[in-house]
DNA sequence: AGGAGTACCGTACGCCGTACGGAGTCACTC
DNA sequence: GAGTGACTCCGTACGGCGTACGGTACTCCT
C-alpha cells in the first residue's frame, strides 16, 4: 500500500483547486465537460473508504467514473493533487456541530476533539497513510483547526501552547487509530483474519518467548494479548486519552 | 511512497527467517551462495536510510549487490518478508545500554524509553512507514517489548496498563518525530525545500486565512508558524512527552 | 469563417513485484 | 563413478502503476 504525500504539487494550483477558484470567465472553450473535480473526488474517496489507499489508481477511479484514464488530467494535475482534494473533502464532515467542540470546560472539549478525529479516522483509514508534512490547506482544514483551536481558547495558554496541545491530541488519535486500524488493513492486504493469524504465529511465540531471556514480556505479553486482543478496540484510546487529559489538566492547572 | 506492510508473509517461514533457524543440515546441494540473507538486509536497510522507502525495489536493492533481480528470492520470499527482516535488524540499535532503561525513578525510565525510541526513528525514518498491525515477532522486537515493559514495571500497575502505558509513550514519540520527519520527506520527494514551499503558499494562505471565518487560527498560526517553523523541531516533542509523563504521574501516583 | 483553447482519450515509456523456467553446481545415493 | 535431485543464480515476461505526448472533436471569441 502506499504512503501518498499531500501538498507535492505548484501551491498556487494546489490551492486554486482546493478553494475551487474558477478558472476563467464564465465563457470557456472547448465541449461541455461531462466531468468535474467533485465527481473526481467523490469517487476516488468512496474507492479509497472501500478498498484502501492502495487500491485508489487513476485508472481505477477513471474507471469507476467510466472515463479514460487520462481524462482526469484534464481536471487534475495528478494524484497527489488528487490525494490533497480528498483530504480536505472527507475533513468536511468534522464537527458538524460546531457549538459542540466550545461546549463544557477544557476537559470535556478536547475529549470531543478526540473523539470526533477517532470517529474520522475510523471512517476513512486512508487518511492515517497520507503524510501531511505539506497539508493542503484548504477550507475544511482551515475549519477543523481554527475549531480545535477554539478547545483549548480562553484557558490563559501562550499561543504556541495552544497549538501544541492541538498538536498532541489529534497526533494522539491517529497514533490510537493506526494501531487499530493496521490490523484490519492486514486482514485485507493478506486475506488471512487476525484469528488465523495468530493461531499460526503462536506457536512460533512460544518456543521463543522464554522466560528467562524475556521475563517481562512473558508475564505482560500473554495477559494484555487476552484482555486487549479480545476487548474493545477502543480501550487502548479511553487509556492513553484519560492519561493525556490528565497530563494537560497539570499544565492547565498550574497557569490558573 | 510506500506503506509497508509487515507480516504479511506465512508465518512460518517468517518466523523462521527472523530468528536465522538453519534451514537443512550443514550440507546442503547445489553451489556456494554469493549472497545471504544478512546481505540483503543489510543493503536494502542502507538504501532506505538513504533514499528513503519509496527507493526501496527488489531491482535496486539487487544492483546494490551486483545481483540479478531475481536472486534475491533464493533468500527471501519477498518484499513484505524484506521489510520484517529489515525493522528487526534495526531495532537492535535500541537500548545499547541495557541497564538504562531501569534506571531511576518510572519518569527517567519513559524519558529513557522515549528518547530512544526518538533517536531510533530520527535515524531509521522509513520505519514510519512501516503499518505494523502484524508485527515481525523477531529477537530484536522481543528485546525491544521487554526493555520496554521493565522500564514499567514495579509501579504496582496490572499487567494490561503496563502494556498500555509502553504503546502510548512509543506511539507518541513515533507521531511526533513523523510531524518533523514528514517535512524531511517532502523536501526530497518534490526537490522543493521548506522554505520555498511556504514562500510558495503563504501568500495564497493570507487571502484565505480572515480574521472573520477563522478568528482563532488567524491568531495563533502565525505565532505557531513562527516559534516552531524556526525552532528545534524536538520542541513538540517535550513539550508532548511533558504532559505525557505528567498524565502517567496521576495514574502512577494514585496506585501508590 | 477561422483561430484558439479545451475535453476526452489511445498509445507508450519506464518503473514496480514476482511467476516461471532454464542453466550451472554441488552433495548425496547406488 | 555415474546419476539424481536440490539448490543458486537470473533472463524473460506479465500485469500493474503514474503520466508525457499528441490527436480529434468541440465550442467560444474575434
Amino acid at each position: 500500500m502506499a504512503t501518498e504525500f499531500t501538498g507535492t504539487g505548484d501551491p498556487a494550483r494546489s490551492m486554486a483547486l482546493l478553494w475551487r477558484v474558477p478558472l476563467n470567465g464564465a465563457a470557456r472553450p472547448g465541449p461541455r465537460p461531462t466531468l468535474d473535480v467533485d465527481r473526481i473526488v467523490a469517487a476516488a474517496v468512496r474507492l479509497a473508504d472501500a478498498e484502501g489507499l492502495a487500491a485508489l489508481s487513476m485508472r481505477r477511479v477513471a474507471t469507476d467514473l467510466g472515463v479514460g484514464a487520462m481524462t482526469l488530467y484534464s481536471h487534475v494535475p495528478g494524484k497527489g493533487e488528487l490525494v490533497d482534494l480528498m483530504l480536505d473533502a472527507v475533513l468536511a464532515e468534522l464537527y458538524p456541530d460546531e457549538a459542540l467542540v466550545v461546549a463544557g470546560d477544557w476537559r470535556n472539549r478536547l475529549s470531543t476533539v478526540a473523539r470526533a478525529n477517532w470517529d474520522f479516522f475510523v471512517r476513512h483509514p486512508w487518511a492515517l497513510h497520507l503524510a501531511t508534512g505539506r497539508p493542503p490547506l484548504g477550507p475544511h482544514l482551515m475549519r477543523k483547526y481554527e475549531l480545535e483551536l477554539r478547545a483549548v481558547d480562553g484557558l490563559g495558554l501562550p499561543e504556541v501552547e495552544m497549538d501544541l496541545l492541538v498538536t498532541l491530541v489529534t497526533g494522539f488519535v491517529r497514533g490510537a487509530v493506526g494501531g487499530v486500524q493496521e490490523k484490519a488493513d492486514a486482514e485485507r492486504v493478506t486475506g488471512i483474519t487476525e484469528d488465523q493469524w495468530w493461531a499460526a504465529t503462536e506457536p512460533y511465540v512460544a518456543q521463543v518467548l522464554d522466560a528467562e531471556r524475556f521475563p517481562t514480556a512473558a508475564r505482560v505479553g500473554p495477559v494484555a494479548g487476552e484482555e486487549l486482543g479480545a476487548g474493545d478496540p477502543r480501550r487502548s484510546f479511553e487509556f492513553g486519552l484519560d492519561r493525556l487529559l490528565d497530563g494537560i489538566g497539570v499544565l492547565v492547572g498550574q497557569k490558573r
